[in-house]
DNA sequence: GTTTGCGTTCGAGCGCGCTCGAAGCCCTAG
DNA sequence: CTAGGGCTTCGAGCGCGCTCGAACGCAAAC
């Protein structure tokens, strides 16, 4: 599935933009394989979104891109760079404003990192709050799963295979 | 419903977690302490959901409510289990189309436990792909954000100082 | 008797994140 | 020369899951 690429390429690339010393953990990873420049269709294809959400970030104001002779546009290494980013923040379930915030955090400056430091950290814990739920969840089906159509009694085996990943 | 007696069992099992968003169903889960029956207001309480979402549930045909002399709503004991496995399905995101489908197999008879039965376990998949998911996407994140403090220039900070989550 | 408060029904509205359609431009293939 | 395909912009529409407001009923409290 295109999703686990893209989050393999995410924990290689996750950088920001703007920070040098993970710029050179950049050229530590894979990023080889991304051309210099890419259009709309090469863009949805290694992100497994469409050309119309891509034009809907940009709208959004969460990337900007070039646009060549024929008014098309053209993704830099630096705008894919970032979509990497923004789409893995979505799929982990940041909503659009709290991305839109960030990126003007970005764009407004260096002298604005503690605050998306402080963005990244309740994200992780919501992203952690989100497993914890899911993994109860599971457990809980799981659980089911192993009973059903078994024994409707009290004594219910205990859920053995319940703790799998 | 036999299966939702399995199902408080196995939230039973669960009892030792301590997740707010999930707090009110865990104490739902010894349902020694379970009234008879229960208003809408208690049991909107209970589930941490509000009286409309109850109210939208049952237009949906998600349950079945009994009224008193008054057209109040009369929640027994297996409405609210049905409406604890339901909160519980939704929470871990399965679409309230497949939870009409399934409580339309449900009230269909036995017969149909098989596809019950494929149904969570398809759901059981889904869950598992999640957490996959989100766990790549914390790791990203935690990355992110041990990286962030590093170098970032002249007024770097340790990463966790600004714990604000 | 009146007020307070919780309940009822119904349908409409909302917030989110896309998703799509229309009209048009540009390039290339046949 | 024409047809096709892929791109552009813009605004509207959609699917989901609630969420709310309006108008009303009943019952206990003051």
């Amino acid at each position: 599935m295109a999703t686990d690429d893209l989050m393999t390429r995410a924990l290689e690339t996750l950088a920001e933009d703007d920070l040098p010393s993970v710029e050179a953990i950049h050229r530590l990873t894979d990023l080889a394989g991304v051309p210099e420049s890419m259009t709309i269709a090469e863009v949805a294809d290694v992100l497994d979104i469409s050309p119309h959400t891509l034009r809907y970030y940009e709208r959004a104001g969460l990337v900007e891109v070039a646009r060549d002779g024929n008014g098309h546009r053209v993704y830099d290494a630096g705008a894919v760079r970032r979509l990497v980013f923004l789409t893995r923040m979505r799929l982990s379930g940041m909503p659009m404003r709290d991305l839109q915030h960030y990126v003007s955090l970005v764009d407004a400056g260096e002298h604005t990192a503690p605050e998306r430091l402080d963005m990244l950290l309740e994200h992780r814990d919501t992203i952690r709050r989100r497993i914890r739920e899911l993994t109860l969840s599971l457990t809980a089906v799981e659980f089911k799963i192993a009973t059903y159509g078994g024994s409707t009694g009290p004594d219910a085996r205990p859920p053995g295979a319940a703790t799998g990943a």
